[in-house]
DNA sequence: TTATTAAATGTAATAATTACACTTATTTTT
DNA sequence: AAAAATAAGTGTAATTATTACATTTAATAA
């Protein structure tokens, strides 16, 4: 092993991977890049890991500056290192996936950036191996999902049970029998029933809930095993 | 965002936590720091990334270097980059946990390191963050072993369903009825029995079994939920 | 008032998990 | 040669979790 004299310096950059929840279907937060290369395409969300600051900081700067949220879900989904994945000079990237509750975004917080949500479903070609960050944070969600709670960071205060079984339906892609949904999703206990109902969706309306946010935080990891199978569904 | 002139560029370095299993326990492979700074304090298994090599070959590159091994289970761990984690100069790191069987392990091939195995349950001081790297590949490992037969890569090609359980339980940190897990781990189809039995541990002796390849390639993402609930035990 | 829409709810059958104890093969000791 | 010791190997019943499946209800629109 040489001394650190001899050794390369590479630039390291921090990429987001944004999922958002419109009530209806999964979205992704893409922006227009606006260097070159590539400038002018669609990319995922990032920067240039500054000098004083550790990598989930500066995911939380890059979230910050686009959609001027804190205190967001964030988790650091996997380092890309392919020496030819930026064709102008070899860069790292220590890529996060962030949930948020689209309510919440600020639409055209930063002027310098054409930002806009794309359905998961059909997002537009991306640059480099922005694609494949995208692929892999799909399949960390759903796995995440699958054993713990996570899938509350997108909704806003709050839902109905038919909304969270749609966003559960829009990450598995594939649909649950609401009876056995609401069960397993009661059995929790982390549901707290409102009063009032949502009337927009339904003639009938359909209750609202909370999420018991001190449930939620002590059994956050005892939720296993919530989608028996999320690699076999469908 | 600016132009890639500005922005500073950082070392970055592999890490690769190697988890052994001696029939008995779970085992670390560490060595002796080489350089300075902390030169001669124990260490994980690391090197600075090549200019030209991506982080799965580096940390392949480290394996082999220090080990003879190729065809490893190698699994991208974590990126490690707070800026004084390396007091030297700010080094990124990119961690790897690699699974191998023990006794293909060739001790002393290097002779530039002093490489030694040790229990996880007693391990020494680490330098830097390492202790934390550690840390998360044991939990990473618990959490891929509970829904994946991951724990067959550290066995040897023949091996008995006590020795199974050992390894189980060394993971977990607990201890399973024997009745019950050798119906589940039967019931994988994964096993298939030898004519010889091992008896070095017993004096009745207990049957060999050789893991079906074929089974575990085409099943080991549908091995879910082998440990109902890794974070519950014990 | 009737039709329409989506929400809410229960039960029975099947599958998975858990708890639990004795017999067997072999070696070691007396 | 018999008895003791050791770890391997095996079965069953009780409990719990999962699945499959259809009707009623509340509210609005026609």
């Amino acid at each position: 092993m040489p001394k650190y004299q001899k050794q390369t310096r590479f630039l390291v950059a921090g990429d987001c991977i944004i999922f958002g929840f419109d009530g209806t279907e999964m979205k992704l937060l893409l922006v227009q890049r606006s260097l070159e290369p590539e400038k002018g395409k669609w990319s995922l969300i990032g920067s240039f890991i500054r000098e004083e600051e550790d990598f989930d900081k500066g995911a939380n700067r890059i979230l910050n500056a686009m959609t001027g949220l804190e205190g967001v879900y964030l988790e650091q989904l996997y380092a890309f290192g392919k020496p030819d994945r930026d064709p102008l000079e070899r860069t790292i990237s220590v890529t996060y996936f962030a949930l948020i509750d689209i309510h919440k975004y600020e639409r055209q917080l930063n002027r310098d950036f054409h930002a806009e949500w794309f359905p998961i479903k059909s997002t537009p070609r991306l640059i480099f191996d922005h694609e494949q960050m995208v692929e892999m944070a799909k399949k960390r969600l759903r796995y995440k999902a699958a054993f713990h709670p996570i899938l509350f960071e997108l909704l806003p205060e709050k839902f109905t049970v038919p909304q969270l079984q749609n966003l559960y339906e829009g990450v598995f892609d594939t649909v649950f029998d609401k009876r056995n949904f609401s069960r397993k999703i009661q059995s929790t206990k982390l549901l707290i029933k409102q009063k009032d109902k949502d009337k927009d969706n339904s003639k009938k309306g359909a209750y609202y809930y909370k999420l018991d946010k001190r449930r939620y935080a002590a059994n956050f990891h005892a939720f296993l095993n919530f989608i028996p199978n999320p690699d076999n569904i469908k």
